[in-house]
DNA sequence: ACGGCTTCTTGCCAATTGACAAGAAATGAG
DNA sequence: CTCATTTCTTGTCAATTGGCAAGAAGCCGT
């Protein structure tokens, strides 16, 4: 598998040359993760930074009663890494766990602070990518507010319908706040409207 | 007033030596805000990095019925900023209004931007910022897919009995995700327990 | 102090959702 | 392939919540 995809993700930063998005792309390290294997578990620090190139995968934590809790998924583009824990070093309170066969380049902790020292053009890509994080939760925390499940669940199923061929139903309904049985129920509904 | 404060909220980012704290405070421009002015409003770019030291505001969006939701409150100690339109310079989809008279220290984004170049050590503070604000919104996530309103409320009382002094209860009922009359009803059954 | 506006509470009813449990269907390991 | 486990659906019932509306209470500006 080539750094191509890589490389054109690093495009987005404007700000960043031809030349230093290559030399960023040298220092990742290509990594694979089977089917359920964990890229991060709880009480670890998240000591990975990591580009996905194919494959999904989802985070979770458990609440207070001890249930798992979708908190995210992860489709092929993205980078995957637990925030607080990365750059705080912090043990982490969720996990994240590969729900396909995963593909990708990563660089750890003390490769990113030194990626920031030699190349600062990569701090730019840095912090977009903190933004986009903080965007798209702020987005999700409104839609959770504002919409009803029903409504949640029709934006999921359009804008990621990948998602629902890889996770379990009862894996999605926590991610939208409700149980497993709701979303049965509201999924029965709408195949009669 | 004296940026005795704002030094002192510096400190809190290790890595910052005495001498830069006071070198970065010294970029900052006092601004007071009076209540229920706008710091913010739908529709402009987001300019200020806010430090307040007196005071409490809020944030708002409007959901797709024209109705006001509270995505967020201030206290004093607090950075106050909208990070997607501040950083990627598009138009803000929220509100930042003032709840009670407010006094604090300001950057603009180019003010920020030239403090990064010429004291690269503040990138620390910046990143902080914004990896706190994830975090804590990830938080509030979690809590709003596992606990009851109830429990939303109960700890929101505790955590910030403030806000319950400065806003009213319409403003928080719309902010722990239910309407003014649901809340009504659970602080009423809140009594008789 | 007055009038008007906003905020808050309360009642009624309908819709949504969860808890629990049972059974069907699908999946996975050996 | 077979058995065990997990996932998904469905039913019943209770609790939570929202929509709507009316009335009380509080706040603000003149």
């Amino acid at each position: 598998m080539s750094k191509e995809k890589l490389i054109e993700y690093l495009r987005n930063e404007k700000q960043i040359s031809p030349v230093v998005r290559t030399a960023i792309a040298d220092n990742f390290n290509s990594i694979t993760i089977s089917k359920n294997q964990f890229l991060l578990t709880e009480g670890k620090i998240c000591n990975e930074y990591l580009f996905m190139e194919k494959g999904y995968l989802r985070a979770f934590a458990h609440d207070t009663g001890g249930n798992e809790v979708t908190t995210n998924f992860y489709c092929p583009g993205r980078v995957i890494f637990e925030v607080s824990s990365f750059f705080n070093r912090t043990r982490s309170k969720e996990n994240i766990q590969a729900l396909t066969d995963c593909e990708g380049w990563y660089i750890t902790y003390e490769q990113l602070n030194s990626l920031f020292h030699t190349l600062p053009e990569f701090r730019e890509f840095g912090r977009a990518m903190l933004v986009n994080g903080f965007t798209e939760l702020k987005a999700r925390m409104l839609s959770m507010i504002t919409e009803t499940a029903e409504e949640r669940y029709q934006h999921l199923l359009k804008t990621s319908p990948e998602i629902f061929q890889h996770a379990p139903l009862k894996t999605i309904a926590s991610y939208l706040g409700i149980t497993d049985t709701s979303l049965s129920r509201i999924r029965k509904d709408l195949v009669k409207k």
